[in-house]
Parts: structure tokens; C-alpha cells; sequence
DNA sequence: CAGCATCCCCATCGATACTG
DNA sequence: CAGTATCGATGGGGATGCTG
């Protein structure tokens, strides 16, 4: 069993004893990693999650900050992020009503996975886009 | 700015900073959040990179592994990775050719994040699916 | 064995319009 | 302001069959 650098040795037992249960086809939801990789593959789910993190924010707030996000897309997305349990939603029953959205004890310590995630993104970006023009000049 | 107990500083100042930027709708492999996150949503491709964790595989050997994955997604799967980079395709010009991918190592660096992030998703699988249960209740 | 081609479905997402 | 409702397009992805 050859290993490089990693320097993660605990989470990286997890994920070789993942890849030895490779998830139940019938119950995706049994396996944690299906499980969660399916909200990380919603397109918003980790913007919002991101955009939630300097503090709380309003509905509209949030939209704005995202950018080019519907509300249909941003209503759906923070009813699941509620729902399992990353985010609360507070209404405050004002004339015009409010509602703000923050994180969860559970949204933040998901920050860093993600975090960890996007500073690799960060500096891996270039070698993989020159990857792919050599790859695509090679094909 | 509130913050609890993330202990990973550097990448949580990238994730911030990602937070800032947003994203570029009109060009999303600007973003490297997105693009990365995009090949993240794919389906297939962790489970991929985590079946190569212990070494080099075959084709059909990954296929079995990853379990219900057909032969076009893991074709697909599989051209995407090499295309960025993350692994490598070393074709043997057997009677019967086979073919085998292994982690690069840009693709074993891409572990490390990858490590963490399930290694989150195992540790708080329990508490996403009671909050869910909850939810569902009080609705 | 490895993998490309084809057909087709359906989940995801966007756009628009309407409500408490 | 903070949604809900509806329609429609796009493409990810499954099933099957064929080739070198």
C-alpha cells in the first residue's frame, strides 16, 4: 500500500475504509459519503453555506451576495440546509416580515472540511488548468 | 464577526476571501471554487479517486469496486480525471489490453482535502439524519 | 478487456408571475 | 420582504449494443 505526503492520517483511514464499503447502491442515504457529496454537488449549497459565514443574513441579503442565484433556487436550497440541520431560520414578524438565516453549531465545524476544500481548490487551480491544455493539445 | 471553533486558519481565510469574490457567472472556470466544485458534484468522480486510494486499478477492477457504476460514467468518469490531472492512464498492449489508472500526484494531494471532508460526513452523519427526522416532524 | 455510440428519461435548475 | 406556483429547457446519467 503506497502513500505519498498525506499528513491527514486519521480522516484518511476514514476514507480507505470508505473506499472498502464503497456505499449500499439500494440506501445512498446510508452511506455518508453519498449522502453528504450529493448536497455538496448542489450547485448553491456550500456558496450559501460560504456566504453565511461572516454572520448571519437576511433572505434578500443572501441572494445579493451570491450573485446570480434565484429565489426559487435560494428558498429550495436553504429548506434543505435547515432541514439537515446546517442552518437556522429565525422570522422575525415584522410589518414587512424579515427572516434571517444563520449558521448551526453543525454549519460551522462543516466549514472547515470545506474550507480545507477550497484552499486546495485555491492552489491547485492553476496545475489543473494546465492539465487540461495539455491533455486537450496532446488529444 | 463571530467565530466558533475552525482550526484550520490559512484555508479559512481563502474561504472567505472566496466568499468576497463570489464567482464569476459569466466565466465559471474563473472560480476556482466552482470549477473545483463542480468536478466534486460529479457523481463519480470521488468515489473514483477514493477506489484508487490504495493503489493502480484496472478498468474493469474499478468498476467492480465503485460497485453500480455503468461503463460510459466510468469512461467518462475517468477522461474527466486524467483531463485535470489527477490521475494517470498507462494502456498495456496486452492480447487482452488492459489498462490501468493510477493517482497522479496532484490526484494523491487531492486526498488530503477529500480525506477531510468525509471524514466530516462520517463523524456527523447521525447528527445531519436526526435533524432531518426532526424537521420532518415538525413540518 | 476496455470503451465508444445511441437512445431516452428525469432531476436539476432558470424564468416568470403571483401572494401574505 | 420573503417566499410559492408553474412551466420549460438543459444535460447528467442509466440501459443497451457494438467494436478493436
Amino acid at each position: 500500500m503506497t502513500r505519498a505526503q498525506s499528513g491527514n492520517r486519521p480522516a484518511f483511514d476514514t476514507l480507505i475504509q470508505m473506499a472498502a464499503l464503497h456505499g449500499a447502491p439500494d440506501n445512498p442515504a446510508a452511506c455518508p459519503i453519498r449522502d453528504v457529496l450529493d448536497r455538496v454537488g448542489q450547485k448553491w449549497t456550500l456558496l450559501i453555506l460560504i456566504a453565511l459565514t461572516p454572520g448571519p443574513r437576511r433572505f434578500s441579503a443572501l441572494q445579493r451576495q451570491v450573485g446570480d442565484i434565484s429565489k426559487r433556487m435560494l428558498t429550495q436550497s436553504l429548506r434543505q440546509l435547515e432541514r439537515d440541520g446546517l442552518i437556522s431560520r429565525q422570522v422575525y414578524p415584522t410589518k414587512p416580515p424579515s427572516v434571517e438565516y444563520a449558521l448551526t453549531e453543525l454549519g460551522q465545524s462543516a466549514l472547515d472540511p470545506i474550507a480545507v476544500l477550497t484552499d486546495w481548490a485555491d492552489r491547485n487551480h492553476d496545475r489543473i488548468r494546465a492539465a487540461r491544455t495539455a491533455f486537450d493539445a496532446t488529444a
